[in-house]
DNA sequence: TAGATTGTTAATCGATTAACAATC
DNA sequence: TAGATTGTTAATCGATTAACAATC
């Protein structure tokens, strides 16, 4: 929209960069054109040199992008190095693995809270954390203030849940729920994890090969 | 592309008509206008009207949307209802979870096989299946023609696996590793789940809310 | 029939690609 | 300097929105 915007498409594209400039890193590769990771990525060099320069001129004429720099660069920008406090609501299977394999300081988060309203749940300790029982939330929130929700629960609860997380300070969601934030709370900040959307696509794209 | 083509931003949005149109069926509604799914779902009525008719002239003039036709329509777009045989790698805490809590049925998916190269995973039962070694993957595929792979292992091991999937008659992956099978495999069909991806792109939403 | 709402064409907007002058 | 490759503008392509005739 207005100048200094950067649309979804190009947000959307920057993990890859970030995850094959690692890649490169790791290999000991210290200079890349766009040219030649544009044909790594399977995109065009122009899209590569318009998606980077929307942030800077990290590159150089004659010589390419300095991968560890260029690396640096964008992991600043996807605010790798932040430290957004995070809670974790829902501590079923899916919460524990969730919270247990995860190493949100790479993506920019401290896991600070875990809620959950089983009583067999409360109490226990998950990735060091005491399970809080749900009716707690309010009283932690107004304490630790954070910023970012982690949704482990089921759609039928997950409703509820925003309309007590959004008072409370929660600016951006990452939620496994299907329950659909977006159309509740369009100024949220939400990222889905929806299992069964990329599975029913997934199956669209099998059914519908070389068509 | 050609005509009959359907592009990718379209098929993305069908799981969420989908899960809205299941949703207001629940609640009993039998007919809905473009505009009022529109204002529910926060996209415009053009869209929809667009969106749908690529598929063919599921609504009637003047009266909008048979919700139940249209919910059973979509289902059958994606792929609901076909039966693709598919085959789970990596039986972690991760691949337990996704096995074990899914019902792969709704999304037009069986799981017939699961394979670890953990020899203390092995002989173990998971979702109704004993877990076969990763060795036994050839001969398994010969036999059965499982058509889908879901793969819950470490990228170290994703991108060995694909080289002998693909060849095995894999069409499609459901991808939880950080491997870009994608740009390697052009011509598999891949939906990535990336958790760490989801969050750093909500980290970036975030720092840069009322920009 | 009159009113409502679709299906579909045309207009607009945004994203991608191509081209090339700037510059390392 | 000459060659390579960026940054950036212009052209193209595709997706979204608007408009309206068709029709239930």
């Amino acid at each position: 929209m207005k100048n200094g915007h950067i649309s979804s498409s190009v947000i959307k594209r920057l993990p890859r960069y970030y995850r094959f400039l690692g890649h490169l890193k790791k290999q000991g590769v210290l200079r890349i054109s766009s040219s030649e990771l544009a044909e790594k990525m399977r995109l065009t060099a122009s899209q590569i040199r318009q998606d980077l320069n929307r942030f800077g001129g990290f590159g150089q004429q004659g010589y390419g992008y300095n991968i560890e720099l260029l690396y640096e660069q964008i992991g600043e920008i996807l605010g790798i190095n932040s430290d957004v406090k995070a809670i974790m609501l829902g501590v079923g299977k899916l919460g524990v693995v969730v919270a247990e394999n995860m190493d949100f300081k790479k993506q920019g988060f401290t896991l600070v809270g875990a809620f959950d309203i089983d009583q067999n749940v409360v109490g226990k300790t998950v990735a060091g954390l005491k399970v809080n029982h749900t009716d707690c939330l309010e009283e932690f929130c107004k304490e630790h203030k954070p910023k970012a929700a982690f949704l482990c629960v089921p759609s039928s609860a997950a409703e509820e849940l925003c309309e007590r997380l959004v008072p409370l300070g929660i600016k951006g969601f990452w939620n496994f729920s299907h329950y659909d934030i977006k159309s509740e709370h369009p100024n949220a900040e939400v990222e889905n994890v929806h299992f069964s959307d990329a599975l029913m696509r997934l199956s669209y794209k099998i059914k519908n090969t070389d068509k």
